[in-house]
DNA sequence: CTGAAAGCGCTAACAA
DNA sequence: TTGTTAGCGCTTTCAG
């Protein structure tokens, strides 16, 4: 019988110290530090000869000891409001793999219950004993005191937006899927999207829209906007918008652009309830793509949060660096992956006429 | 246009160490550093004085200091192999909760490609310097020589399985699953599953299920086990896995349980597509239960991975703190949550006939 | 290029 | 009950 059981023992042999590394190879301990940490001012043959030394004796510095000395913890938080839907999951992984990338190690801070009012975790004071920045992971995870207090804090710190918030690169990522459908031909879109407000600059001037759209006509193109309660049930809650929009009167839209591939999904499932030949009748955009999207064989805009939060890393580090020069978190350019739920819309008359359930 | 940015800049006023507390209280360091941490031997006026200073300064212990002074980091190491899966997101939250309720943070491990030969993202030798021990999940995430590599070393760690790999716990989940589906009278099921091997206890010997059934007569049913890779592509791969199941001879189960609720879904698609109705013609079980599986109304046993990761946490801690009486994970007892996807089997005779593709 | 020495902020004996 | 005193292991001037 397999059981999961404890193993090790703490205090065996203790961790050699850079003394140890120093008195081996004979030279003092501030040669040693600058040798392991690639510092100039240390001859070549010295350098070789210390660090042969200290992967013999299988040393590493004490995070404890050159964070108290340096004061910086070489790790960064990253807020998290939920890990069970796949964009954060996904999102922590690209921030994860950003920062060990430059020696820097991810301290995860969950926060169970994303709300209005949704307050750090810990205590901000205690946080800054701990890490050298915060990356917020999601516009909607932090209540606006937290936020404010952050900003009003000395502690470095980011938000990246995802699930569809309003946000520079989620408004990229629409606009990819949203392009790609007008090119298609449909001109009655909706937009399901995890945002506390309108996606600003495509609902307040349509004609943003035109710009991006290789100049079709933005005027012609109708585009509802709905928000979706997320990322917990985001499913669930996609599928119930859907019905709602559904059983509205006027005409439905034909093609709906989902800002996670959760809400995609329950579309997805709705629609097939309903009897809806998905993309004949519907045409759906994923975002993300990954597993879930590609198993729906959903048309989607890529590697969405993994890159972003990736990028948000890395200016935090450069800003952490001292390097003030980028604030800004590097461009990204959404890929589009197309897929089998796209397609043109039915001529005018094809539709089907939907009754109400 | 909202952007993203760095805000919040580094060096403002230092916090307040140990010693300014000490000043302001007129006291010494050693009685704060009692107080703050709640240990006997402080006057309880005095306590209450410190305490306020402490509050009204916003001070907080460096964890850098604390971490020298003690050799503890008051920190564990969790090693995922995906957090794009809701199970393993579901496992580092309950982790986190159980870490930061006891007063230590998460540093996350992830490692981006699961394989036989897996090996731990960073160095065993600076990990034993940043945190006090590992919690590994997923029974297949680490490559054997790491494992194997972890129990030589004097780091505290545990694995848990996930995802249907071979664990106590896991069987403990899957049975109950069984049980269910035997009580509606099933007879013929399929069990997917994670796990590297066959579940143990399951197959080695079907008596060892009867137990768990109450008795029912374990010789009558029978039970096909399928391993899934897995956890990325999981859906995609059940999905395979279940049309080769139906491609194959002879008769096909009417119930299949799946390890997760992604490879539910798997399932769940590739049965519509064949026309299949769940649970009428296929009686389905998901592990897990949480959005994905309230979106598609899956029987499932639910709470699983956030537990079990709980339940690890709590060992290892009480094996750190020296509480050596406890080194297995507290028992978990699943919980089934029955929704849609099962029913009684259709009579003999009734099951309609499949044609294969 | 290298070393000596002074901390970083806290904890843990041991004294008082 | 409280204070004194050594460190914990590293980094970092500043001399050499």
């Amino acid at each position: 019988m397999i059981l999961p059981a404890v193993r090790g023992t703490r205090a065996h042999r203790p961790q050699p110290s850079i003394e140890d590394v120093a008195a081996a190879a004979g030279v003092s301990t501030a040669t040693v530090s600058r040798a392991v940490r690639g510092l100039p001012r240390v001859a070549q043959p010295t350098r070789t000869r210390i660090l042969e030394i200290a992967h013999a004796l299988g040393y590493a510095a004490s995070a404890s000891a050159a964070g108290l000395a340096t004061g910086r913890t070489r790790s960064v938080g990253v807020v998290t409001s939920s890990l069970r839907h796949p964009a954060y999951g996904a999102a922590v992984e690209g921030a994860e793999r950003a920062l060990r990338s430059q020696g820097y190690s991810l301290v995860l801070l969950h926060l169970p219950h994303p709300s209005a009012s949704a307050r750090l975790p810990i205590d901000l004071n205690v946080l800054c004993r701990r890490v050298d920045a915060l990356l917020v992971l999601g516009a909607g995870t932090l209540g606006k005191d937290s936020i404010e207090q952050l900003q009003r804090s000395a502690m470095p710190h980011m938000v990246v937006g995802l699930h569809g918030e309003p946000d520079n690169d989620e408004l990229e990522a629409a606009t990819t899927a949203i392009r790609h459908l007008v090119q298609l031909g449909h001109t009655d879109l909706a937009l399901f999207h995890g945002g506390r407000g309108a996606m600003p600059r495509i609902r307040p001037q349509a004609g943003g829209l035109d710009h991006r759209t290789n100049s079709l006509d933005a005027n012609s193109i109708k585009l509802r906007e709905i928000r979706i309660e997320g990322p917990a049930g985001a499913i669930a809650h996609s599928r119930t918008a859907f019905c709602r929009l559904w059983a509205g009167p006027g005409p439905k839209p034909t093609a709906i652009v989902c800002a996670s591939d959760e809400m995609a999904l329950g579309v997805f499932l709705e629609a097939a309830r309903k009897g809806l030949t998905i993309p004949k009748n519907l045409s759906l955009v994923g975002m993300d793509g990954q597993d879930l999207g590609e198993s729906l064989e959903l048309t989607a805009v890529i590697h969405c949060s993994a890159r972003r939060a990736a990028n948000g890393v890395q200016s935090l580090l450069a800003a952490l660096e001292g390097d003030h020069s980028i604030t800004h978190p590097a461009p990204w350019s959404p890929e589009l992956m197309i897929r089998q739920s796209t397609a043109a819309p039915l001529e005018t008359g094809q539709q089907p006429v939907w009754l109400p359930q």
